[in-house]
DNA sequence: GATATTCTTGCAAACGTTGTCATTTGCTAT
DNA sequence: ATAGCAAATGACAACGTTTGCAAGAATATC
């Protein structure tokens, strides 16, 4: 099998010149002399010259790569920051390594390994339910890296997000503001689930405010299933009749139960108040649209963006834990009892 | 600043071998002596040694990397086909690089350069939709590739996907067997956008086969904005009259467009039948549940898998293309006029 | 016990690029 | 002309890894 790749030395025979002035023509253009560097221009334009990335990383040991580790792009929120983060970087000529470990921590270790031997000048991860090898191996390689959707009053390690607890306390005293006393949580998969495990205390600190308590049988842990969403809708209304609000742990649960009120003639927002969580594109595109929290991906992606990159650049500031202000967003599906 | 990374040959000096010798305990353990290989392992370990990738692809051109580049991740089942794409792929122990241009020409091919110079093993892109260097770029540094939700019956491109024509003449008949004569179609924006035109020529030919025409008047282009949308839909139900069905080039077009039906009191499907396309998360999730085209999107990335994998394990297969029947989904949100 | 065979290891040369240093070339000012 | 100086270029050594080749050690064969 021939040789298929042109080198930076053949660019460099053709055009009369050394490989170091090759190089020069690319990297540092106005070093040249205006007739060589046209030389060289043509000579790459004519044999279709491609540099390889990997070598010139051994030797600058920048790769202009970053790493992103996300348990899923299938979660639209997760997606939206990827996406917003991945702009700005390819902006400033990086270029995204992306691994989806799906939760697994076995693979949530092979995937920061990975782009660890690749050599990504930084890592941008979704949650803090990592490993501590995870974080251990950033460290002793000292690549900066930046958790998404996490909050650190520690400040041990670099975040982006927002304080997921507030968030839901928000959205419950929301709905006892509009007179709910009775009221019924769907918090998704508690098990091993952070999030979820701050959402349902965040509804209970609201609940609490209210003079409120919770009990047990009205804590529904489903998983993110819309089928077992129904099920747990249709027990509530026929097993616990005096509900009149519903608090999702998300708007995927919240449009479920609204999709199974429909189903079995009941009013959203008029019988039952029903919330969400995150403010997906469905939240507002569904009928009756969804008071819900929104999760401002896009403002995640932004920070965590400016975050890695000033890490990168080695500024120096005190502490990285960015952190704001979740925002409840009151549409349709909730009223007045 | 110290260098702070540890090189195998640090590793191959505690364990007292060569560095060929610690080389090969990672890469052919079976070729040593067991006592030396534990000697190497404990260097390794009591070192943290973590191999730098880029060095090894310099030497032996393999960089068990793949690029996806998509036109965003925002899109529900670009993402699921990239989620199961990058899962296959991580299990044979390849990582994805990932760039999304935005439907940006100029973006399209830095990202495909920023991928080449990378050294990866394959591409997989989605849409037929590319301009012309990108796959001389391609074809020249020998990179396979595969396109995604793409058909190439001129066998010049390796391609997975469906009949996106096919699909919506499904569709369409689907409503003329249900008595409807008289349609109106939201295509989503049409100008560059090649699935949209081939959707609408779908549409086209399904109502012709129905022995019924499209007037231009019906056909309403809109950006994909929920808002425009309902305007869209708001235009058709006053000024249009005697309309029975909408065809919506999408799944968010479709949920938009119940949304606004909803809020103007017409009822789906009892006054109005709606379609998508796609069977995106929310088709199964609203109420009424979406008539739609079921996109696979889950097959879509196992079959780029396996195209892509047997490019670069360089079988010879007489050709590369492959398509499958998309599959018509019947919901509630159609029904006899 | 000598020779042939297999294991195990080390040496050294790559891979393609960048950057330091030294050299050459072309000017300018005397 | 000649020194002095800046601009432009080339030679060469890295970067960390893999790998062909050869040598040495261990084992098997007669």
């Amino acid at each position: 099998m021939a040789k298929t790749t042109v080198s930076l030395k053949q660019v460099a025979a053709l055009a009369g010149v050394s490989s170091s002035t090759a190089s020069r023509a690319i990297a540092r253009p106005e070093s040249l002399h205006p007739d060589t560097l046209k030389r060289v221009r043509e000579a790459i334009e004519s044999l279709d010259y491609v540099p390889f990335a990997p070598a010139r990383v051994l030797r600058s040991g920048r790769t202009q790569t970053i790493g992103i580790v996300a348990p899923t792009i299938l979660n639209e929120l997760y997606a939206l920051a990827i996406d917003t983060l991945e702009s700005r970087l390819d902006q400033l000529g990086y270029t995204v390594l992306l691994t989806c470990p799906h939760g697994d921590h076995e693979a949530d270790i092979r995937s920061m390994r990975a782009l660890v031997e690749r050599g990504v000048d930084g890592v941008a991860a979704i949650g803090s339910n990592h490993h501590h090898d995870v974080f251990s191996l950033l460290q002793r390689q000292k690549v900066p890296y930046v958790l998404m959707w996490a909050t650190d009053r520690d400040r041990v390690h670099p975040t982006v997000g927002y304080d997921q607890k507030l968030a839901m306390t928000k959205i419950t005293e929301h709905l006892g503001n509009l007179g709910h006393k009775d009221f019924a949580i769907l918090p998704g998969p508690l098990h091993g689930h952070k999030l979820s495990e701050e959402r349902l205390a965040g509804a209970r600190e609201g609940l609490n405010n209210l003079g409120l308590t919770l009990p047990a049988q009205k804590i529904l842990a489903t998983p993110y299933d819309p089928d077992e969403v129904r099920k747990a809708i249709h027990e509530i209304i026929t097993r616990r009749p005096g509900v009149t609000a519903i608090i999702g742990g998300n708007d995927m649960i919240a449009a479920a139960a609204i999709a199974e009120c429909r189903r079995l003639g009941i009013d959203c927002p008029g019988q039952l108040s029903i919330t969400g969580f995150g403010d997906w594109g469905l939240a507002r595109l569904m009928s009756p649209s969804l008071t819900t929290i929104h999760s401002d991906a896009v403002r995640i992606g932004n920070l965590t963006a400016d975050n890695l990159l000033s890490q990168i650049q080695g500024k120096n500031i005190e502490h990285w834990q960015l952190e704001y202000e979740p925002e409840l967003v009151v549409r349709e599906s909730t009223a007045t009892v």
